[in-house]
DNA sequence: CTCAAAAAGGAAAACGTTTTCCTTAGTAGC
DNA sequence: GCTACTAAGGAAAACGTTTTCCTTTTTGAG
């Protein structure tokens, strides 16, 4: 911490220094100070080049975002569209994008739709007017406005949840897959009275996992009986979890394997189970995403581990890519002895 | 999910429809079209303000951001620097400033600071230089533009962690106040062996509640020694209970009464408990935020519970007034039934 | 009826960039 | 010594707003 006092080395730029400024500093137009900045070639001397570079850095210069993006007609705003910011997977998927999208020299506009459609339309109008360069779907719900900049071939990031109306470039893991593998462990495990808890079916990721767990036990010659399995679109998954295992202990008894599409919903589940006092350590149960808190909150939970962290970057390759391209991350089995 | 064909009914806007296209469709100068935006009053007619409303809707017109921020110097778009977006408390004042924020038109930019000087004062001069109208600093810390942005005083709000440089608009709990309820309650309670672990005092939040807490126990003659008593810079909360709970235990037997100054290092220490295998009933652990979560992953927590969901309305509200008055919202004690 | 004030609204400047034209001076190939 | 071509760089237009002037018409007070 320096002295208030002494700060006159070059503090001085105070609000807003301009590219004319930087120019009549540098002794150039300010369309060399511009092309300087965005280093366009063969359109300035090394020399002139050093010198613009050099009154950049004494005037602390910075180009204004409005004056380019209206130029430009877009902005290095990337909107980010979460379906429900309050969930820990979707926040580790934002801070990870926010980093990504920062050093790639994009600023992040997060919203929550709150898996509206009337909101998110709402959203997708207020970005396009902002000139947004980008859209990122964390959980794309069907909307009209969507559909408009899916056909306009707008800029748009589907993640996890894939694109209602089709195609697009998506960043997730394989769903499918994930399930399946949860499904033979179970079974490998030795658990003969599976059960399953899931989320709304309108996400694809929710759905696939189903999918793919019910094709894994039907691989293995295993069948899961309706009575077994409980779904709800509520949004709240921990409500779904203690609900879901209420109703399916009801009219079956506890299970000993379980898989839940959501770690919420395991959270949900285990809070039932604790309130019934029953033999917890009994149960297998296996989540979906593997928050980093589940070693401390719950080293009961096994799950399959999404690596969120790597979502940022994944996300930022997607938007610069040129074709429609759909990145699939790994995922793992995390189990968690007991 | 209407049919993609019968959508002829004003879906024509498609992209960008400027202000000049407005005012053609209603016969007016765009003069008048940015007024009736903006309801300058005695400007226009009521029947042109009808016909200027009309041909916005139909022609579904809204101000491009850049034109407009350009022309004023300033933005819509309010920067939120968050210490730690994976913190979950933060994201949940994250997600109701942005609800507060859009509501009244503003557009949020989160950024994730990371607890570093560098990367706040790079943001710092981002957001300046995108013309942002607003700043809010969720967990600020000390650093050279922040001081600048003091002294030239831009528009800051200050959240939970106050203002490093003095003054300024705050919005948080009375923190003092908290750390003493809870030390009068444990006392109430019975116990006799009490201990307090807390995270890095630099946040102004944890020294208030760690100082309260000591003047809640000093006024009622208890004492608090020092081997009771873990800090830790660590940003890891968790790994902060895990630890301290280990110090104190060690150089003193278990504590019956222990407050921690955040829920995640209350987490940390049951972690710890729970692998020692400890009487984890015969401890009364009070944490602070109380995480929408508390009730289903840690029922055996008391916390005193900030208002997060009101933190956002509190925040538009100090960044519209015109003095720097601080908002100090109520918090609560939360005790739960074992 | 006169005059001032208010209402209604248009023309154009301004905001800070990027980019399209231009112009000039070298330079390589013949 | 030409002719092309490239390097180097400036002037000015353009982006979409808001706002300052300015003009014309209407209103109200005397």
């Amino acid at each position: 911490m320096n002295k208030p006092d002494e700060h006159a080395d070059q503090e001085a730029p105070q609000h807003t220094v301009s590219i004319a400024a930087v120019a009549k500093r540098a002794g150039v137009s300010i369309a060399t100070v511009s092309r300087v900045m965005n280093s366009v070639s063969n359109k300035a001397s090394q020399e002139t080049i050093d010198r613009v570079r050099r009154a950049v850095l004494e005037l602390g210069y910075r180009p204004v975002g409005a004056g380019r993006a209206l130029r430009q007609g877009k902005s290095r705003l990337v909107a980010v569209l979460a379906s429900n910011m309050l969930n820990p997977s979707m926040a580790a998927i934002a801070a990870a994008t926010e980093t990504a999208l920062r050093s790639a020299g994009y600023v992040m506009v997060l919203c929550d739709t709150h898996d509206d459609p009337k909101l998110q339309d709402e959203y997708l109008l207020e970005m396009r007017a902002q000139y947004a360069c980008g859209l990122v779907l964390l959980g794309a719900v069907a909307s009209d406005v969507l559909r408009d900049c899916v056909s306009a071939g707008e800029s748009l990031v589907f993640v996890n949840r894939r694109n209602p109306y089709g195609g697009g470039r998506f960043v997730g893991v394989n769903n499918a897959a994930a399930g399946a593998e949860v499904a033979t462990w179970l079974v490998q495990k030795g658990c003969s009275n599976l059960a399953l808890i899931h989320g709304s079916v309108a996400s694809s990721a929710t759905a696939d996992r189903v999918a793919g767990f019910r094709a894994g036990l039907a691989a293995l010659g295993v069948e899961l009986v309706n009575n077994r399995v409980f779904g709800s679109n509520v949004l709240d998954h921990l409500q779904i979890g203690y609900e879901g295992i209420a109703r399916i202990t009801g009219s079956g008894g506890l299970p000993d394997g379980l898989f839940c599409t959501s770690d919420l919903i395991a959270y949900g589940v285990r809070r039932w189970l604790e309130e019934q006092r029953a033999e917890v350590n009994a149960i297998e149960i296996v989540g979906f995403d593997d928050s980093p808190m589940n070693p401390w909150i719950a080293p009961w939970l096994h799950a399959v581990q999404v690596p969120y962290s790597k979502y940022g970057n994944a996300i930022v390759r997607a938007l610069a890519s040129k074709d429609e391209q759909s990145i699939i991350l790994e995922h793992g089995l995390v189990i968690r002895p007991r």
